[in-house]
RNA sequence: GGCGCGUUGGUGUAACUGGUUAACACGCCGCCCUCUCAAGGCGGAGAGCACGGGUUCGAGUCCCGUACGCGCUACCA
């Protein structure tokens, strides 16, 4: 045990995306390696921008994630009388200063030019504090802007960045609190980290200016720093900052929950962008990692500095997100132990009407030797109730894919006789096993004097509907004798 | 504009405190396997480490400069 504590303070203005579920990992990551507490703290403090949709996202996208806290969910708007407070208490201890100046409203569109000037003096720093009090006192709106001293420098030695520096005439004096009252952002968030009792701040390289902001504060407080680590960022392909606004839900973390993703798959990819094990703590080359070996690898030490890139594009079906992302999940899929696999299976069959109770007490053998052989085609969750419908379907709603039927059943007008001679053979077996079934098969095909690849695939679609899947010995023995032989002869009709 | 940060194949990364032909994964191409599609096996193309100087016997690794990219710069977070 440690007495190491992490926070993940996302603020509810969109949902989870994928640069934030990667903060929140490190956060959880080096929490659990080093027995420390992981606290979640919703920032919430712009009522206008936050709703409650947003919250929710944000905590369906971490419990899908499996990245549980400690403490919290703690909502920083309840906490503001105490942000007020300390403005006050910084005003009156002369490092806090009120400004008159009335509020230039400022929208999106021209903030990136207005911030073009330079900083200008603000006449109300030295105000005496006797016509502030009563200025105040008249009731003239004012905010709360902190003074930044005149000479000097800010520092602190970011753990991923190293030592930072900034002069105090790069810092505008920030406002703490808005004439209306309501505490700012980078207030409340010293506030609140003073409070939680925060050793380590794990964020975004976005806010490596507010720190510098935030180190002031502190001092004025005359409380210590915590650490920091500044996390590099995850750029969209086209190289700008992820967003919701630019880059929709692509960048969503449920998106990927919808999707079919594993979560660990998704884990173990988040957590290769902008980290890699230190030199001997894993294999060389290994990439697959479990949650339990990265929390045993993980540090801080092995973040980099340059941004990476989440590749993915839009309008593309088969590559819609990262390709490695996507062949991660494919692989966890595929090799995942099964008892860990199931669980996330039944829900996706349970969604599609698919699932049958006694796939877990007197068909469980045969369940799970099905979804061993789906297993090994699906990409994804979805494709075990999607490819997968034929097989747990008793009878004929699947959907035919007009290709295979052509290129597989109308081939060969011998086919029409061709399958239902089979379907006969089929039903006549004794014991219907992957071997008499392939005698069976290979028989009538040189009796005929046929490929036996022509039956074959042919019966793959009878089957199934689709021109491409499993072994077909396999899969008859999975479908079943009375299945096949009645789809056989529903093929037949297609013909 | 100012301040800060970064730059290894298309992408994600590796390369101990400078030392053989820059490694791995994804993706891409080919071959093998084969009843289809995958998977798997084998092989291949693709960076000479942003560029230019310097230090050194020797630099992707150290120093300087340039370019480019990104972030921040708000009574948002």
């Amino acid at each position: 045990m440690s007495d190491i504590r992490v926070r993940f303070a996302p603020s509810p203005t969109g949902y989870l995306h994928v640069g934030g579920a990667r903060t929140a990992l490190f956060n959880w990551l080096f929490a659990r390696k080093v027995g420390g507490k992981f606290i979640l703290r919703i920032e919430d403090t712009d009522t206008e921008r936050s709703s409650e949709a947003m919250v929710r996202g944000i905590l369906e996208g971490m419990e899908w994630l499996g990245l549980n806290y400690d403490e919290g969910p703690f909502f920083q708007s309840n906490y503001a009388e105490q942000h007020r407070a300390a403005a006050y208490q910084l005003l009156e201890s002369g490092w806090a200063y009120r400004d008159f100046a009335p509020k230039q409203e400022r929208d999106d569109a021209t903030i990136k030019q207005d911030i073009a000037k330079q900083k200008v003096f603000n006449p109300f720093r030295d105000l005496p504090k006797t016509e502030s009090d009563a200025r105040a006192e008249t009731g003239e709106p004012f905010v709360i802007r902190f003074k930044v001293p005149e000479v000097g420098k800010t520092q602190f030695d970011d753990i991923v960045f190293g030592l930072q520096e900034r002069d105090y005439n790069d810092i505008e004096d920030l406002v703490l609190l808005r004439s209306d009252g309501h505490p700012l952002y980078n207030l409340s968030v010293v506030v609140d980290d003073i409070e939680m009792g925060i050793t380590h701040v794990v964020r975004g390289q976005d806010h490596i200016n507010n720190t510098h902001k935030q180190v002031l504060l502190y001092q004025a407080l005359g409380k210590p720093l915590p650490r920091f680590a500044h996390l590099p960022l995850i750029l969209a392909p086209d190289k700008s900052k992820l967003s919701k606004r630019k880059h929709g839900e692509i960048v969503s973390v449920t998106t990927y929950r919808d999707a079919g993703f594993i979560p660990d798959a998704f884990i173990n990819f988040l957590a290769l962008v902008g980290w890699a094990p230190q030199e001997g703590l894993a294999a060389k080359d290994q990439e697959i990692f479990s949650r339990e070996e990265l929390i045993n690898i993980f540090s801080l030490e092995g973040i980099h500095k340059s941004n990476a890139v989440f590749n993915f594009s839009e309008g593309d079906e088969r590559n819609w997100t990262d390709q490695k992302a996507l062949w991660m999940n494919f692989e966890y899929i595929k090799t995942w132990p099964l008892e860990k696999l199931l669980p996330l299976v039944k829900p996706e069959l349970q969604k599609a009407g698919l699932w049958r109770d006694d796939y877990e007490t007197e068909r469980k053998a045969w369940y799970e030797h099905t979804i061993t052989l789906l297993r090994e085609r699906a990409r994804t969750l979805l494709d075990f109730a999607g490819h997968g419908r034929p097989y747990f379907v008793d009878d004929l709603s699947f959907e035919f894919e007009e290709a295979a039927v052509k290129k597989n059943l109308q081939k060969d007008p011998a086919l029409k006789t061709l399958l239902p001679e089979l379907a006969n053979r089929f039903a006549a077996l004794a014991e219907f096993t992957h071997d008499t079934v392939e005698a069976a098969l290979r028989a009538l095909a040189e009796e005929k004097g046929v490929k036996a690849g022509l039956l074959i695939n042919a019966t793959r679609t009878a089957l199934t509907g689709q021109s491409v899947g499993p072994s077909l010995f396999e899969l008859v023995l999975v479908v079943g004798q009375n299945r096949a032989a009645e789809r056989l002869n529903h093929a037949a009709e297609l013909i």
